[in-house]
DNA sequence: AGCACGCCGACT
DNA sequence: GTCGGCGTGCTC
């Protein structure tokens, strides 16, 4: 018995395992994520590292192994924990555990730069240029580098020189020694994040915001840890409750999370956190600087803080008694990670709560299906917020059917009635939102005419249409030619979705002469702060109509707005994956929500070409269960989550034959191993994007019922590719249950 | 990262 | 020949 150890993530020579083997007096003892001494290089340094498995055999001459010194003396506890949620996430989503390990301990490497360290020439000039004529003379040109670059600038960053000048550590020192130059290393913990003072509003809670509170708070004090999930619509006053909770659980000596996803952190929301827990609340986003994220791990660290606020990698902050984690927002396929281990923020908190003796806290106005199907099946228990919280009333929600508006002869974009309530807003001087929905958009072809959609008739999935005029299924590889006609009803009006938020903006200024008019898409919002001048310009009322994608519906109230109007409902709806009514229902949900946020009652206009879909009655009538009960029909008759498990396996290589072959090899090789035809297992296929900077994918997916036979199944993948040459050229990431975010 | 090894030019 | 500096490669 072996244990595999991890020396220091800091550096990337030292990212690979390294076995040790165990002493009879540590044997039983070691455990994932312990912290130990161990025995390294050739001067058998005493290192620390941490434990991250065990082998049975050794996978390197077992002469040269060396045995275990023993535990850490001060072994942190919350680091063992992390690590040992390190391992989970490996075991879970697949990966290297030094890929895990670095998403889980980001803060090791930081350790360094918060020690800045800068060389300082001694001498003066005359002196220096004497040195450096001494050094030359003895041919110390590494010596002479340094002096020559010091000389032009007296005091320099250390890592800026050993990079750029090319001086290994030895150099340093030894010029060091002669009184040549110092080292100085500066301890800058800068300032926490800037707080102002804001004023706490006291708030009134609704019955239903009271019951929730007292709901969880009745489990937590009498020692109940469990997962909630709170359903509330837009506008319910879901942060009211998650505060009150957090305040609860700090009273007793305990920390929280708060996990947001990244655009939804906004100044406003920090502010109302400080309002009520002052400077003991920190931050973590991607706008602070390595530094500043350091500090406020080292104030965590120094018990300064008890609650983070911060999107996905917020999870790991180093709390040393975590009581509550909430993750808001909680269907946000940003919470899924792009990057290897692709882990899912919610279930990896759930699992961080469980080895920490935490709750956990999933908020949203449309829960993920997972979430609300764990609800069903009493895993997580279900608090409902179901009216607005400022007693404002939901808005009014009509279906326009587009089929209707061709049959009429009306072939523009936006529908007659759509033009005819802009025009009534314009004139009452309110403000008008258009959202236009790609998300998702893949390339779908539909009819105009009858709203047909050309779909696998294996995957129930919509087909893409190729620029080669073939129509391809990503998941299982259908392929068939592009059709001119439809299929349903003869038409030719057939064919993909083509207009732009541009065109719209065109349309709509050539309609509406006079009005104001801004635009919000990846265009406009290029430039730094694009996003926040458009949206405050909005707010300050100097257009009265906005035109954008998806980026417009999260967030900020607008309570001039009585009226959104939904183009193309559909886009969304067929993009071809699994989820595209689930991601359809949360946008029609969230952009009806940006109607009559103020005084005024609001009204949404949804177009589209579907009115039958259940995605689209259910949103328009807001009725969230409803669409939960329809569209786990569908998901259960095909298979897909949360009625069973999915993982996507993605092949990426340059040479096309080559991982064609790998990815049927592979295939074939978990056909092999499905026993008891557990595995099912559909293509290997082209994605949607099939090829990026001339690497070429493929993509295999295999469905089970249960998880855990999709981690065996990788499992015994990931050996069989490490066991193969074939594979080495490619490279292989596994994906459970892949959310689509294109 | 930190250490040893080995190459290469300079000098007793 | 030997000494010392500097690049390189390895660490279970």
């Amino acid at each position: 018995m072996y244990a595999d150890i991890i020396i220091d993530i800091a550096h990337e020579k030292l990212d690979q395992v390294f076995q040790y083997s165990i002493p009879s007096e540590l044997e039983g003892v070691l455990e994932v994520g312990m912290e130990v001494v161990v025995p390294f290089g050739k001067s058998n340094k005493e290192t620390s590292g941490y434990v991250v498995g065990f082998s049975e055999d050794a996978d390197y001459d077992p002469k040269k192994i060396k045995e275990v010194l023993g535990r850490a003396e001060r072994s942190m506890a919350i680091e063992s924990r992390l690590v040992a949620l390190a391992a989970w996430i490996k075991e879970y989503y697949g990966g290297t555990m030094i890929q895990a390990l670095r998403t889980v301990l980001p803060v090791k490497r930081k350790e360094r730069v918060q020690k800045k360290r800068r060389v300082r020439l001694l001498l003066s000039e005359e002196e220096a240029k004497k040195q450096l004529d001494i050094c030359l003379h003895k041919n110390q040109r590494a010596r002479a580098r340094l002096l020559a670059g010091l000389l032009d600038q007296p005091e320099q960053d250390y890592d800026l020189i050993t990079h750029k000048l090319n001086v290994a550590l030895p150099v340093i020192r030894a010029l060091e020694e002669r009184g040549i130059l110092t080292v100085v290393s500066e301890d800058l913990l800068r300032n926490p994040v800037r707080y102002k003072q804001a004023e706490r509003q006291e708030v009134q809670f609704t019955r239903e915001q009271q019951a929730a509170v007292e709901s969880f708070w009745q489990d937590y004090s009498g020692g109940v840890r469990g997962t909630y999930l709170v359903h509330g619509v837009t506008g319910s006053g879901k942060t009211e409750v998650y505060m009150e909770m957090i305040g609860r659980v700090v009273k007793t000596g305990r920390q929280a999370i708060v996990l947001i996803p990244e655009i939804a952190l906004t100044y406003q929301t920090v502010l109302r956190f400080y309002g009520r827990f002052g400077d003991r609340v920190s931050i973590l986003n991607s706008r602070l600087s390595a530094g500043e994220r350091c500090d406020q791990i080292e104030r965590i660290r120094r018990g300064e803080v008890d609650v983070m606020i911060g999107p996905r990698s917020a999870l790991f902050a180093p709390f040393p008694d975590l009581g509550l984690i909430v993750v808001d927002e909680e269907h946000e396929p940003a919470y899924k990670s792009e990057k290897v281990p692709r882990y899912h923020a919610r279930e990896t908190a759930i699992s961080r709560a469980g080895m920490e003796g935490a709750s956990v806290v999933l908020g949203s106005a449309t829960p993920s299906l997972e979430a609300f199907y764990q609800c069903r099946n009493g895993r997580y228990k279900l608090l409902e917020l179901k009216n607005r919280a400022a007693s404002q009333s939901l808005p009014d929600v009509y279906t326009v059917d587009m089929r209707e508006e061709l049959k009429h002869g009306n072939r523009s974009i936006l529908s007659d009635r759509l033009k005819d309530m802009i025009t009534d807003r314009l004139q009452k001087k309110e403000q008008v939102m258009l959202f236009l929905n790609r998300r998702g958009y893949a390339g779908f072809v539909s009819c105009r005419s009858c709203g047909y959609v050309v779909k696998c008739p294996h995957c129930d999935v919509s087909l893409s249409a190729h620029k080669n005029g073939r129509m391809i299924c990503h998941y299982c590889g259908y392929e068939q030619p592009s059709v001119k006609q439809c299929p349903e009803c003869g038409s030719e009006y057939i064919g993909g979705f083509k207009a732009g938020t541009q065109q719209i903006e065109d349309l709509v200024k050539k309609i509406f002469p006079g009005s104001r008019v801004l635009r919000m898409d990846l265009d406009t919002t290029r430039s730094k702060d694009g996003h926040e001048k458009i949206l405050s310009a909005f707010a300050n009322e100097e257009a009265d109509i906005l035109i954008g994608t998806q980026m417009i519906v999260k967030g900020h109230d607008f309570p001039n707005v009585t009226l959104v109007g939904v183009l193309a409902a559909d886009l969304s709806l067929y993009s071809n994956d699994y989820q595209s009514a689930e991601r359809t229902f949360q946008l029609l949900s969230q952009a009806s929500g940006r109607a009559g946020r103020g005084r005024k009652k609001g009204e949404v206009v949804i177009q589209t070409y579907s009115p039958e879909h259940y995605s689209i009655q259910t949103a328009a009538k807001q009725d969230y269960q409803g669409f939960y009960e329809e569209e786990m029909k569908y998901r259960r008759l095909m298979g897909y989550p949360p009625a069973a498990q999915l993982l996507a396996v993605w092949l990426t290589g340059s040479d096309e034959e080559h991982l064609k072959k790998a990815a049927l090899y592979l295939k074939e090789f978990t056909v092999r191993i499905n026993k008891g035809g557990r595995l099912s297992v559909i293509g290997p296929s082209a994605p949607y994007v099939s090829k990026i900077s001339d690497q070429y994918r493929q993509i295999l997916y295999i469905k089970s019922a249960e998880y855990r036979f999709l981690i065996e199944a990788k499992n015994l993948m990931e050996q069989y590719i490490e066991m193969n040459t074939g594979f080495d050229s490619l490279r292989i990431q596994f994906d459970f249950n892949p959310i689509n975010t294109t």
